[in-house]
DNA sequence: CCTTATATTCGAAACATGTCGAATATCAAA
DNA sequence: TTTGATATTCGACATGTTTCGAATATAAGG
């Protein structure tokens, strides 16, 4: 299942994994993917372990020299592609990795070697 | 090993990585890299199994419905940032993929999950 | 050497992306 | 309800991407 030949043919589901690989395209998004999914490993619920996971965008702003509204902008796009789950929580934001995203991924690439 | 910890603030990998996505993120690009794949499957070097490797970057631009320009615009893409090989052979360009790459994103997304 | 078939480079046009700061929105706590 | 802290939206700007066609390059065969 989920052969090459199969894939390669589905244009949709190809599109939808060229933005999946957009969205991980650019070093800030990427480093946001990496430390959310460090905060809040896959497997976890949003209920289980709130206070692990990943808030404060502004301190993510501050650490990567950027405006805040920056990753803000980076996030959407994170969660636009279903990458990541943000929720607000008083006057934080928090955001988790989706685990399915990633094994969907994961599947992609171990199908291929 | 690879370990999302040490990946998160090695940002000379963390770029080489977004390359790569960047070089996946467009639909065009995913389906010469599926389709190079598809004919030449990694493992396999250039010697052995020349004639099977996908050449004729012209019936991928028909194909596609793009101009050979455009193609060749995409495959150096991927090249550069070494997914593809690329070598010359007569009037056509041989192109196959790298099986170092895909393991390399194979671990990468198995390390996250 | 000319012709034909392929691939690449180049310049240009249209469009998308990354970033900021200002304005606005949301929320908690005084 | 006002203030202070945070997050989002918006408009603007610089830069990057995608695509084309024309010009050039490379190779095989007459």
């Amino acid at each position: 299942m989920s052969n090459i030949k199969t894939l390669e043919n589905d244009l949709p589901v190809l599109e939808q994994y060229a933005k999946m690989f957009k969205a991980l395209s650019n070093p800030v998004r990427l480093r946001i993917f990496l430390r959310s999914l460090e905060k809040h490993p896959p497997g976890m619920t949003c209920d289980i372990d709130v206070d692990t996971m990943l808030s404060c965008q502004r301190s993510l702003a501050t650490e990567f020299g950027l405006a805040p509204s920056t990753i803000s902008h980076h996030v959407k796009e994170l969660s636009n592609v279903g990458l990541l789950h943000v929720r607000r929580d008083g006057q934080r934001v928090l955001i988790w990795v989706d685990a399915e995203a990633i094994q969907k991924l994961d599947l992609f690439f171990g199908s291929l070697s």
